[in-house]
RNA sequence: GUCCCGUUCGUCUAGAGGCCUAGGACACCGCCCUUUCACGGCGGCAACACGGGUUCGAAUCCCGUACGGGAUGCCA
């Protein structure tokens, strides 16, 4: 099978989440079966139209790493071509002008309802002769919906069989007063044009689908084959949006979450492989499929993606993962990394990226690595510098002093002197006032291993610079 | 209102009539490891929405109810 997918976002805000899950889906579907993924902007409506958001698509997909086949086509473009199907459309007896105004249109839809009835356009113009139109007033074209008592049934590869009787048909606008296309014309013209084999997207576009055959039939053209994968929902089980703590693909780069654990998260979000949690890009293709996909709306977890986004970050490279971090060491705590830092990181990474599940964690823990001169001390890092603490500190000054190879083991046998002979051999009581002392807080990786990553000269230097923070302090 | 779709632990899910005393993951709780916090290891808590059928047998099939989501635009 040649698939051929189409990823076709509209460019009014931000790349939302679910957009990316859809994008993910339809790149996986075609590099399953060999095909390509087409990129489609579906710009049709110019007055939400804006460049802005058509660069963040681009930038928030090769951020995902999911690319696409040839160039990204402008559904604008094509609206000679999508106004010419329409007028097809009407000299084939398929489609036809309408005269109605909104202000009409609106009063139907309030009796329809009043009446509990669909809300449907009443197909008044349907087979009015056009000789009875209105001066001066520019129609639009409709489709002409089958008004027989049958049904229209899809075979959607995710939902199965869905059935809509004709009278849920309506007789839709095709070709705007202004003579622009709609989506429901454009979608299928360029669908066609571009030779879409699967079309894989949100559940919301089911009604859509029926909408879409109709055309395709009228115009003789092969009907494509449909996927309606469910929508994201939020933890709380409504959309997903901004008040979730975030929707678009770019804030959950910033908030520190890898490409990979996204895809893979987002994979695994309503679909599954029997007991398979992460799942790499590779085995992602090999084993993709829609019959997999669940029909349930699944709901969003913070949690799981953080787990899921850990495992990434402890197998990510030291040195991608301290590149990074640098951004967010720079706009987050103003620290530009010298050479001397940066091999700090590189050397510490192994250690911190299996403790931090995110980057601006990982950047927390990994500052302290870039500290020159002065750095605060924490509330609980100031809490454990009391006058015991920095009595046993001036202690181990003088031991590591003297140490003659300064190795994280080394550095702990002197801190364990230290205890037998100050703190009734407890390491805990060397070890906190270390940590507190070297990095300015109380929660750190080894602080053994930590010193030796900073070398002899620097801690020391910490430590002065600690005694003489807290000495001036008490003696103020 | 009308139409479409859905419903297994808190969440993501496995499950395609007997393999289910319903499995895994995340979260949560406990223990171990431990210089802190994590990681890791071990263990625990926890679900087939409800009601009728069909069948020797149902989480799995059918119908209804409830609840949830989506659609109902000269938006996409």
């Amino acid at each position: 099978m040649t698939a051929v997918t189409r990823f076709p976002p509209s460019p009014t805000g931000f790349m939302h989440i679910g957009t990316a899950r859809t994008a993910l889906f339809n790149w996986l579907f075609a590099k399953h079966h060999g095909g390509t993924m087409l990129f489609r902007i579906e710009d049709t409506d110019r007055k939400r139209h804006s460049e802005e958001a058509v660069v963040t698509l681009i930038k928030d997909m090769e951020w995902l790493k999911l690319d696409w086949d040839g160039e990204i086509v402008s559904q604008f473009e094509n609206r000679d071509r999508h106004a010419e199907v329409a007028h097809e459309l009407v000299k084939k007896g398929a489609a036809y002008y309408c005269y109605c105004s909104p202000e009409e249109l609106e009063d139907m839809r309030e009796k329809a309802k009043a009446d509990g009835a669909a809300t449907f356009y009443d197909r008044r113009w349907r087979d009015r002769d056009a000789s009875d139109a209105p001066e001066g007033i520019k129609p639009v074209i409709r489709i002409k919906a089958p008004i027989d008592d049958g049904a229209m049934v899809i075979n959607d590869m995710v939902q199965g069989e869905i059935k809509v009787n004709h009278e849920q048909l309506d007789d839709f606008i095709i070709l705007r007063s202004d003579g622009t296309p709609t989506y429901m014309l454009s979608v299928v013209v360029d669908d066609h044009d571009m030779g879409v084999t699967h079309i894989i997207r949100g559940d919301d576009h089911i009604n859509n689908a029926f909408r879409q055959r109709l055309i395709f039939e009228a115009m003789g053209w092969t009907v494509p084959a449909y996927a309606h994968l469910p929508l994201i929902l939020g933890p709380d089980g409504a959309k997903m949006s901004k008040r979730h703590g975030a929707a678009s693909v770019g804030e959950y780069k910033d908030m520190g979450y890898l490409p990979e654990a996204i895809c893979n998260y987002l994979l695994r979000l309503g679909w599954s492989h029997g007991d398979d949690e992460i799942i790499s890009r590779e085995q992602a293709i090999e084993w993709f499929g829609l019959e997999a996909a669940n029909k349930s709306a699944p709901r969003f977890d913070f949690a799981k993606l953080e787990s899921v986004n850990a495992h990434y970050m402890s197998e990510a490279d030291d040195e991608t993962l301290t590149e990074l971090i640098l951004p967010i060491l720079n706009e987050k705590y103003g620290l530009l990394p010298s050479d001397t830092h940066l091999n700090r990181l590189n050397a510490g990474m192994a250690e911190l990226k299996q403790r931090t599940k995110t980057l601006l964690q990982l950047a927390d823990e990994a500052k302290f690595y870039c500290f020159d001169d002065t750095y605060d001390f924490n509330e609980k890092a100031t809490q454990i510098l009391d006058d015991d603490a920095l009595a046993i500190l001036i202690k181990v000054q003088d031991k590591l002093d003297s140490e003659p190879s300064f190795t994280a083991e080394n550095i702990q046998i002197a801190c364990k002197d230290v205890a037998d002979e100050l703190a009734g051999g407890k390491l805990g009581k060397i070890g906190m006032p270390l940590r507190a002392a070297l990095t300015g807080s109380g929660v750190s990786p080894s602080i053994f291993h930590a010193a030796e990553i900073l070398g002899r000269d620097e801690t020391l230097r910490r430590l002065s610079y600690t005694l003489e923070t807290f000495g001036k302090k008490t003696a103020a």
